[in-house]
DNA sequence: AGAGGTTGCGAACACTGTGCGCGTCTGCGT
DNA sequence: ACGCAGACGCGCACAGTGTTCGCAACCTCT
């Protein structure tokens, strides 16, 4: 509103504060570096190049944010957002928790992947975040396993967890590898196929286990993956009802 | 080696042995590598004070260790020799595989837990190393799980593997920060306390479980935290249980 | 209009990983 | 016993990193 009195005679040398970009803002600042990270990956975010991308200079920044370290636990709170957890009235039922689990799983494992530098991150500093999205995110899976019956939520919950954060950190991981191979999955496991199995040489069963891959994994990796989690949630989750009270 | 620790160079002043270090060799790079990263962490391993850790200039190195993530790769095959697997035998009665699977995550853990790094470089760049003690330990593995009688071992080794590296990872993130903070972990616990609870303030099922954790996690930390790593791997012992062919 | 606080920025510091070229030392073939 | 090729260690240098500091420009309130 103030914004309307011009100090300047002319219109244009009025600039409109700033034309280009909508300031430099926290939010902003972390948005943008999610992007970054996406696209290149963990190593590839510095403070300058961030800078850079927000026409603002590299030590501008600090303005908004204390150190790098706690832009990234911004980072990791703004993409925990993302997971989806369903409501704990649909696990009441009794057979309905079963279908919740499963989708708050996967929805977990697809912001992993589609943020591969979220696991990276987690194995550095763990989930002692506290940011408000983790905290809500936590609340909704106590809410949904409390309300499907376990005695102890939080054990069920850390167990499920465990799995899907070990699971996705691994896949996350090998997904960075093929990425930066330039590759595309399937070639880089036949490119990679040949040392793996001279490495196996004289491991019976890994010997084994390769040549299985080497023949299913070129097919369709992307299934594959899906279902070697599918099955090892089934594995928990069949653990979790045994101890669901009847 | 020897012109540098003479002051003046002339013949008289010449030691013609240098009877000190036994050279630079890989392996002792290796292991004094393992040393830092177990001491200082991740991040205070450079090349330059690893180099003067071993009486060497950082270049020097580069002789045997091609860069510095070939070094973390070497890095985690020696330790990961530190990982034990029952013998096959165990599992194949039937009852034995259990005591055995037990055995052989509690040894990854113990690990994972004496070199927290290892975490840290798992969820960076993954399991597909090749070292030489990473494969012997797969092969082990599967051994053991198909002594078992598991029609897909390569399934149950993945779901199982998945648990304990979520779980271990977790851990290592957390007892590395409360290293850092030169707390006990009893005493960390009850610093973060107060924050964790205003965080949770509004998320009911959250404040319940941080006020249960109040009472119970001073006691014995330690304990704790080996109960929830049994708890949840005994669910997945649980689950694979019910794929074994009877 | 002046004061006070907020914001952006350039320079600088102490580091990092790593390539290059040089000197030295060692072991082998004659 | 000699000479030489290759391995080895190292100082220098380069490009880049996170972060601090002091200064200038701006916004808002009195």
């Amino acid at each position: 509103m103030a914004a309307k009195a011009n100090p300047v005679p002319s219109v244009w040398t009025r600039q409109q504060s700033a034309p280009d970009q909508p300031a430099l803002s926290r939010t902003a600042i972390v948005r943008e570096a999610v992007v970054m990270l996406d696209a290149d990956g963990i190593e590839a975010l510095s403070m300058r190049k961030l800078g850079a991308r927000l026409n603002a200079g590299a030590t501008s920044l600090y303005r908004h944010v204390a150190t790098k370290d706690e832009l990234m636990e911004l980072a990791v709170d703004e993409v925990a957002a993302e997971i989806t957890v369903p409501p704990a009235d649909a696990a009441r039922g009794g057979a309905g928790w079963r279908a919740a689990a499963t989708e708050a799983a996967a929805s977990f494992r697809a912001t992993a992947l589609r943020h591969p530098w979220l696991s990276s991150v987690l194995g550095q500093a763990g989930l002692a975040y506290l940011g408000p999205n983790l905290m809500s995110y936590s609340e909704r899976l106590a809410a949904l396993f409390t309300a499907a019956g376990f005695p102890e939520p939080s054990r069920a919950i850390d167990t499920l967890l465990s799995y899907v954060i070990g699971m996705s950190t691994t896949e996350a991981a090998w997904l960075t590898t093929v990425a930066r191979s330039g590759d595309t999955e399937g070639e880089f496991i036949a490119r990679l196929m040949p040392a793996a199995q001279q490495a196996a040489a004289g491991h019976d069963h890994l010997a084994e286990a390769y040549a299985d891959a080497a023949v299913r994994a070129p097919v369709d990796p992307v299934a594959l993956r899906d279902a070697k989690f599918a099955y090892g949630l089934d594995v928990v989750l069949d653990g979790l009802e045994m101890r669901l009270p009847r």
